[in-house]
DNA sequence: ATAATATATGTAACCGGTTACACACGGTGT
DNA sequence: ACACCGTGTGTAACCGGTTACATATATTAT
């Protein structure tokens, strides 16, 4: 058996309000009574059972993190910052893998509420306020905002995309493609706009040479062939993500193409592997640590109570030119 | 507010009991009054409150998942598999990154104890059964068995080794190295006695070709740099993981050596990456997600009292040749 | 000297469920 | 007719904490 706060209280001599008063340092307490009562605490090695204390207090320092995918190199350093973060204020995270399917992301939500969860941090494409706009917790959108009025974390989306594709065009590309991400993904929408605007501002912007691709490796590869097939002097690609742009150059090299001699591509999001292909890839990075801790911070101040947080949080990009592009 | 049972039971016009029965399918309830309680939760879309529950049952059907840090590649992956398993049978994951410190790894199993976890799987190199006995729950180790009765699940490293290192022989490798896992990691120790023994073997063990080094990027490159640079007549390597060798071909290429015309290169654990880097690596793959899965399986088992689980779980590792080795 | 206040502690209600137990009713066996 | 059992439902204790409130004493202010 795990000792309760009655085994505490009768070992020290007093009652269980003494006891809740020690531990939580409220309230008056004679200092002797105090040290007897620590005393007994060590004694027992008594823990607080905090399902007791959740009940009660209907506050249970544990928060959901939603994530698509938690193999999808770009989420780990997310849920590590977030982990981080929350873990300092003796919070706890539990980790949904919604594949971003909405039932299953509803489903987080339902089993977060049952659970007492004091808020929740999401990256979702399918999530809409009214899916959501019941729970009585405040809710952290990273990533992806919704449009509505939940607060949310991103990137400068739209700001990379232009960086990336100006940088493409400086190194000399004439006819550049654009990967896109998913139809529904809103900063594949982003990106997508970005490159385009960059690209029409240039005057090469050619609807023909834009495909989507979802951001998973086997996708990017296939449609980087299909893209190269039917247009092989193509010289420069932007990819929505990097995981595309690995595919890019790993069917591209395949196809006997040399990077960056005859196509320069680039990538978007900074992740860790980015940098373990061969050419290094060009991306243009997010603050992906930074994101997710401050994601992170939002959420504790509304589940604090605080209404001084700003609602939108646009981080900006930074382009990092690595060995798949030359100037 | 959340709607409570007694709400609904009022709504109703039973008790609190009747309803719980419904809810539970338990015990005797009229088919009249349980549609009319169904209806009335249905009305208030009432959820029950789980912390309650977890408070009388003393099952929160909640486990710990502790690893050294989720942005290793291995990890999310045995994540998923543990997350998979353990939602459909209506359990939450709790994640938690140790760092591989001990402080932080126990301090995670306090928690976890006091918010009422069911079990708790991990992969620790750090912890020694006296610090896990006085939990009550259960334990499970991944990856990394303890020296004690707790179950584990684990690969055949020891096998995976010396298969790695005698392809690199079969492949006609001379001067075969081996960088190995830090020393007090128990996977590393045996990956390396399996190349000792190997290489033993084949006549081509040389002591001072044995490195050390961190299962990190950085420190590999580090190493890798180190042991090039003294013995440059190297022809073949194994990596402790996949995170090494990729360190390995990275520092290699920019010492001027190609791969594998002048140097192979093997690694462990078969990470998705190992198919991005050029040249693609040559690595002993574990079934990672079949691992993660059984783990949770086992732990799922013990929590729901069954004693009949296998205590040893032991996984072959399969070689998987590439581009960084050839024949 | 007396009221007001600070200190110290215990009793019991409460959080939202679950379930042991009591009780009532109808059918069956003898 | 009576014992017994299956069915159906409610009352209240319980899980392990927190805290409002009551009570008592010591200290300070007026």
């Amino acid at each position: 058996m795990v000792t309760t706060i009655k085994e505490v209280a009768k070992k020290a001599g007093v009652s269980v309000a003494t006891v809740s008063r020690v531990l939580n340092e409220k309230g008056y307490v004679n200092e002797d009574t105090r040290k007897n009562v620590l005393a007994a605490i060590e004694e027992l090695n008594y823990r607080p059972n905090n399902v007791a204390r959740s009940l009660f207090k209907k506050q249970s320092k544990t928060i959901g993190l939603i994530v698509p995918d938690i193999n999808n190199p770009f989420f780990p350093q997310l849920a590590r910052a977030v982990e981080d973060v929350t873990n300092e204020a003796n919070f706890t995270v539990v980790l949904c893998n919604s594949d971003d399917k909405l039932e299953k992301e509803i489903g987080y939500f339902e089993m977060l509420q049952q659970n007492g969860a004091d808020g929740v941090l999401f990256v979702s494409n399918t999530l809409k306020p009214e899916h959501i706009n019941r729970f009585n917790f405040p809710i952290v959108a990273l990533d992806r905002p919704l449009d509505s009025d939940i607060p949310f974390v991103t990137a400068n989306n739209y700001e990379g995309a232009k960086l990336a594709t100006n940088h493409l065009l400086d190194c000399g590309c004439k006819k550049i493609a654009h990967i896109r991400g998913p139809e529904n993904v809103l900063n594949a929408e982003d990106r997508y706009r970005g490159f385009k605007d960059a690209a029409l501002c240039r005057g090469v912007f050619d609807e023909e040479l834009v495909i989507s691709s979802s951001y998973q490796l086997d996708s990017a590869k296939k449609k980087a062939f299909q893209l190269l097939a039917k247009h092989p002097d193509i010289d420069g690609i932007f990819a929505s993500n990097d995981v595309i742009a690995i595919g890019i150059i790993k069917t591209a090299e395949k196809l006997g193409y040399s990077i960056p001699e005859n196509l320069m591509v680039a990538g978007f999001d900074g992740i860790q592997f980015g940098e373990i292909v061969s050419p290094e890839l060009t991306t243009v990075a997010q603050p992906i640590y930074e994101m997710g801790s401050t994601a992170a911070e939002m959420l504790l101040k509304l589940i604090d109570g605080r209404l001084d947080v700003k609602k939108e949080n646009v981080f900006n990009t930074e382009l990092i030119p690595r060995q798949s592009t030359k100037l």
